[in-house]
DNA sequence: GTCTATAAGATGATAGAC
DNA sequence: GTCTATCATCTTATAGAC
């Protein structure tokens, strides 16, 4: 994404990146602590600051994967291979996969709920997220629009904005519900908005 | 709502509510501390420990008054005196007023970032304000539709879904980039879905 | 109803041995 | 790279004087 190249990392961090991005998802960012992950490890709170020096390090570690993982999926599809409303279908899989856990939601979703309240690395990297996930998708919208397969009348970045808030948005009240219909619903009605049949 | 009586409170009380409300909107529930509450009052942190013995009562007790003053706005509305759209415009009042703000988002919709690590207390109102409020929008949004005024083909449930959802997620991805347009949009573009001209 | 004082535990973090 | 040991600080919470 932004072109620097990622370190490989050692067994031990992968498996604390691992458990630290599920406690974030689960829990939030101030509701889980080293102790958690040492004790689901079975390694000591010092070795996790060996890797992780603060937990302002840790949490910036995890956004940056996450990013980088979502990001190369979403510049792997090809445009000429798929219709536009495949490649979005596509885009909604992680987040119907979340759905289907009893509380995972997106990373960024979950930290936008203490935002004032984190490092300011880790603002920086949900900031960029969903800036980054939104313009993405008012290029396919576009593209769609353009191709004649969708159709609407508001900007493809006004409708790259609905869209997006109402995932984030039914990730979180999912969880609290435990209905997959939130997001399955609102998937729906999306498409028989932007595809009238 | 639940027809119970609300006691009315000290002016502490109501003061320490008013604090553990914004804290909560702002930074989330395990973000902040009694201390903190204590310094911006100057009060000493027993003294909240008298009126809230301890956090998880002060939070469920936040949400309930919180739950309270927007159902009675709610339920205070009269649908023969008001136009359906307008109805919805003044639900989404409070939304934009905290969408003015740099950093207030819904109490609930923060709440929702770190739910497995909530009280259960506190779990059940986030649960109940969830449901509550979509439900009712279900409502206006059925009225509308049925006098002419909305035209949708999903159900006024999954509509229902979709603008919650969308405004949730919204308010909280506003916050993030501090452009109001993030949720100004989202209403936009759904007034336009609803009432096509 | 508010205070002082204090407790018991958790937290993020570091030093230094192995 | 992981450990033991330790730290200073913060956390929620209680007892008891005023």
């Amino acid at each position: 994404m932004d072109g620097s190249v990622r370190k490989p990392r050692g067994d031990t961090a992968e498996k604390i990146l691992d458990l630290g991005e599920m406690l974030i998802q689960t829990r939030g960012f101030n509701a889980f602590s080293y102790q958690d992950i040492s004790t689901a490890l079975g390694i000591r709170k010092a070795s996790i600051h060996y890797h992780f020096p603060s937990k302002s390090d840790l949490g910036a570690a995890v956004l940056d994967r996450y990013r980088s993982r979502l990001y190369a999926a979403m510049a792997g599809v090809d445009p000429d291979a798929m219709t536009s409303w495949n490649i979005l279908e596509t885009y909604f899989t992680p987040y119907l996969g979340y759905a289907k856990t009893p509380d995972r939601v997106c990373l960024c979703g979950a930290l936008a709920g203490e935002f004032p309240a984190l490092p300011p690395d880790m603002q920086t990297h949900v900031t960029a997220f969903f800036e980054e996930h939104q313009a993405w998708l008012a290029t396919i919208l576009k593209r769609g629009r353009g191709s004649g397969e969708f159709r609407f009348s508001a900007s493809p970045a006004k409708m790259a904005r609905l869209i997006f808030d109402a995932l984030q948005g039914a990730l979180l009240v999912k969880r609290t519900n435990g209905d997959i219909r939130q997001i399955k619903d609102v998937i729906q009605v999306f498409k028989a908005i932007v595809m009238p049949s």
